[in-house]
DNA sequence: TATAATAATAGTAATCATTACTGATAAGGA
DNA sequence: TCCTTATCAGTAATGATTACTATTATTATA
């Protein structure tokens, strides 16, 4: 893979951001450093970021992927009112039936829907 | 909620069936027996029954929702290669951090991603 | 440093799962 | 039986994502 500006600067705005943006999210805030860059070129780095394993995505309800720069093991708490996505540090076990199935796992993406605090008031 | 024979036949096919499919697999499978149903009406319907909680959805990483009959709670490993799902019914435990935090979780989706064993060969 | 090979880009068109729309049909209560 | 309206079939529209193409930029090598 050959160094590109566009890829450091959408690698840099997953890293250091906590709100696991959507493809458009991490456009917007391109093309404010970046002004031409295009979507396609955002959604292309999303993919090959996502394929080597540099980033995570997160498949959710609202049909739009989420990226995430920490690839750390850890779950996700999502708000199905306000759709705010809460990290979850504490660690979920992963289920000994699938030892026991000889399956390898490789990733394990564990999601939690409800209402956040604040949309419980 | 009206009775309509399109939503009996599409309710009785993803309850008979384990393998969460997505909706064209229940069109083509409606189609055998209602000639004419349409698939907006399968869309309609499934989209109905999963907010009435007859059903559950999966989404999963190739971008089409997946369809499961069983609404008891337990998880699922989906092979990277051959696309195969499998329910876990060893249940995952709900991170204790969810409940400090103070929300209310309504549903849980945990997904793991891997080789089945048949493609580990 | 100059050059060549080709990965990556900007811009745009295409794809495809899903949803919305519309006039016709059919549940089911009065 | 009649009326209200949920549901339907068929089709058009939507919207996120991917593919395509001519151009640009990276980087290995002479």
């Amino acid at each position: 893979m050959r160094y590109s500006r566009q890829r450091e600067l959408i690698t840099d705005i997953i890293k250091s951001r906590k709100d696991h943006p959507t493809a458009d999210m991490i456009y917007a805030t391109a093309r404010e450093l970046e002004p031409n860059i295009s979507l396609g070129t955002v959604y292309r780095n999303l993919k090959l970021l996502s394929d080597e394993g540099v980033i995570l995505t997160l498949e959710t309800e609202d049909k739009k992927i989420h990226y995430d720069g920490d690839v750390s093991k850890h779950g996700h708490f999502i708000c199905s009112q306000c759709g705010k996505i809460i990290d979850l540090f504490r660690p979920v076990n992963t289920p000994v039936e699938l030892k026991e199935m000889g399956v390898t796992v490789s990733s394990e993406k564990c999601v939690y829907y409800g209402l956040c605090t604040d949309c419980n008031k």
